[in-house]
DNA sequence: TTTTTTGCAAACAGTTTGCAGCACA
DNA sequence: TGTGCTGCAAACTGTTTGCAAAAAA
């Protein structure tokens, strides 16, 4: 969805256009993928001082409900806020390293099967879908199995366990100041 | 996961089987699908009205990071919270209806293609795989359509937009008194 | 110039944490 | 009989809401 495809969508729904809007729309339309409302707020605070964290969330619901936008709940390391992308895209699935955060996108065809199969099978309509994965990239794979033997080598049991997104002592996203 | 093997899971990691956990795993394997802490809670509450909140969350935890139960988020009438169900199954996808919130579960060889599909193309080592499909079920479909009809008739446009879960005026689910 | 939208402060919902006493192994 | 667990209260994070001032159309 690129800015001015919204701001058109917008405009036909009767919604101003204002200035804190179109840089929201601007940065989604720039960084694309996997924005938080916080790290929204971030880059946009940098160009905007005034702008205020609620207006993010405002404008957020307001694309979400216009279809601009799909809201994710990736599992990151244990963070539990939403993750936003803009929706031009195809269907896909969101691929999530729980070492190293990463998120590829997958596209294929498993992904319209399903969709099918669920329509056919429940005579359901389907107006979203959602997919994550979650595991170690080809990366994080050996790295992983080296800090499991160092932990192993040293104290005894110092690694999180493996079968779950880390929670709490994984990196954490930085918090920006409230007010 | 019956409420025995989770016991001796535990057993095996050297945390202890209290009353409060044992009522806790005996409910969750026999409600099974898609509690959410708070449900958990008043469940457990009726029975031990001294159980804690506190107490339900971190089980909660702890069952996850031993595997034995999945977290989700579903896509319901725009309730944040997470649900949980027991790690018996297949692996599955979790259709909800964003009109009357039934959750079905779908199981079929999608899911299993797109896990091994990622795998081989990302070099990936999956852990947990999500998938939530959200829409309306074949007999709220009717019903949608007769909601807009009437409010169309009526007011003029009054009905919920349909490419998104509710979030403000969808029935909400009723929340237990804190403290 | 009317109707929206913003910014601020404060509320809210879901969840986590610190600590003293209780209870399982 | 000690270490781990619970309950309580209070903190914390992400998000929403009420209201007066500001700004689109």
């Amino acid at each position: 969805m690129t800015a001015e495809a919204a701001r058109d969508s917008l405009k036909q729904r009767g919604i101003r256009l204002t200035r804190q809007r179109q840089l929201l729309l601007e940065l989604l339309d720039r960084t694309g993928a996997h924005l938080d409302a916080e790290s929204l707020y971030q880059l946009a605070h940098q160009r905007d001082p005034k702008l205020n964290r609620v207006t993010v969330y405002r404008t957020l619901k307001l694309l979400k409900e216009g279809g601009l936008v799909d809201e994710l709940d990736l599992m990151h390391y244990g963070g539990d806020q939403h993750y936003y992308e803009t929706r031009t895209k195809q269907e896909h699935a969101h691929v999530i390293c729980l070492r190293c955060g990463r998120v590829e996108e997958f596209y294929g065809d498993p992904l319209q099967r399903l969709r099918r199969q669920v329509e056919s099978h429940f005579g359901f309509q389907v107006l979203i879908a959602r997919t994550e994965i979650g595991g170690y990239c080809a990366h994080c794979q050996v790295l992983r199995a080296q800090e499991i033997a160092e932990a192993r080598r040293g104290s005894g049991e110092d690694v999180e366990p493996a079968a779950v997104p880390a929670g709490d002592e994984g990196e954490r996203r930085r918090r920006g100041a409230r007010g």
